[in-house]
DNA sequence: TAATTGCACATACGCCGTGTATGTCAAATT
DNA sequence: AATTTGACATACACGGCGTATGTGCAATTA
């Protein structure tokens, strides 16, 4: 093993930290997660914590963060894919519905998130999701497909819808409300749809 | 004054300390109130708290019920002044936007009452405003006006995008995004709408 | 290369808040 | 009138957060 520079061995620190915080927040819930239980877990103390992100408050915007940009990562590759952008932009919001699956997202960013934070439009991260849903809406009114709509107002009702619709599939036993809820989902969309019937398959 | 029985006293303390924890914790936040502080401000102690809600969650949950059916009345309410049926269900949802334009209703029902009680969904007064959206999206569908949709899925999104609007209106400044973010409502709703221009205003 | 500065942590302390166990007194029951 | 029930108050113990302080190693400077 090389010997670590400072600054490399900060960065992995932080990265420790982050990741300890993710699985005690996720497990225990913002509130419930003790700091030293999680420092400890990631062979630190709370020194280590209050010295990178000044408060609990700023541990949880900083995992927020990282898991936001993993969303939206995964949800703008899902909508590339599609040749269509129409069917781009719905892939985007069903890939949102099937990510809030996962119990950490849930916990973290749609539940804890919003209530230690503030509301979530307001989040750098946020806005990196709502974006890149903006700029598919965009090219999509630029090409007709698409009503010429407010773009940010519209985003944020389409990313919302689909936040959650995510929170009602995951906190239902049943396997087939995911499938409900992207259908509701495309229904709701179609909304934005140029009243052109060619333009909206059957 | 006539003496008061057993059980007014009885239910005169639980509205007490329920409009003492709404104007807490809409001021200080659900972590941020204290129970002491809460309770002397009723006059009470913190004994009749945990007598009456066993704890501070309980005293959340009997708090947010009421704000919860106070919104659902209101709501609908608004909804039943169109004799439109499809207007009144776009009306609805408008009233949930600027209802939650009220801070109380922003910071403990659409904030901190997820993180703490779990997904909205699930809450007994949550299923009551959705079965307002239901019972009206039914009748909708019965008479034609709106596609075959599942009644359920389509009323959880509608919901829950008409709430994200709302907290998107709360944190904003700006003035008209309220309008802009109920004109994108009624874009997105219509989705919903069957395939029949002459329903549809333009 | 030796002295010094600075930074990344660890340690120690005080404060506040929740939950629970216990006590008290009035009202309802008999 | 005696007893019981229940609505609340009081007292205590536990734990967690934030801060102030200490420590040692790495990066500078001469």
């Amino acid at each position: 093993m090389a010997r670590r520079s400072r600054a490399e061995m900060l960065e992995e620190t932080r990265a420790k930290l982050i990741d300890a915080a993710r699985a005690a927040f996720a497990e225990k819930g913002y509130a419930g997660a003790s700091m030293d239980e999680l420092t400890a877990r990631a062979g630190l103390t709370r020194g280590a914590l209050y010295h990178h992100f000044g408060d609990k408050r700023g541990l949880l915007a900083a995992v927020v963060d990282r898991l936001d940009n993993e969303m939206a990562a995964r949800a703008h590759e899902i909508g590339q894919r599609h040749t269509n952008a129409w069917e781009g932009l719905l892939a985007e919001g069903g890939a949102y519905i099937e990510l809030a699956r996962d119990p950490e997202i849930q916990r973290i960013v749609l539940l804890d998130g919003p209530a230690v934070l503030g509301d979530p439009s307001q989040w750098p991260s946020q806005n990196r999701c709502l974006l890149a849903t903006m700029t598919t809406l965009e090219a999509l009114v630029a090409e007709g497909i698409v009503k010429p709509v407010d773009v940010e107002a519209a985003a944020r009702l389409v990313n919302g819808a689909a936040l959650n619709a995510a929170l009602w599939v995951a906190a239902s036993d049943d396997a087939d409300v995911l499938a409900r809820a992207t259908d509701a989902f495309r229904q709701l969309a179609s909304g934005l749809l140029a009243l052109d019937p060619s333009t909206s398959p059957s």
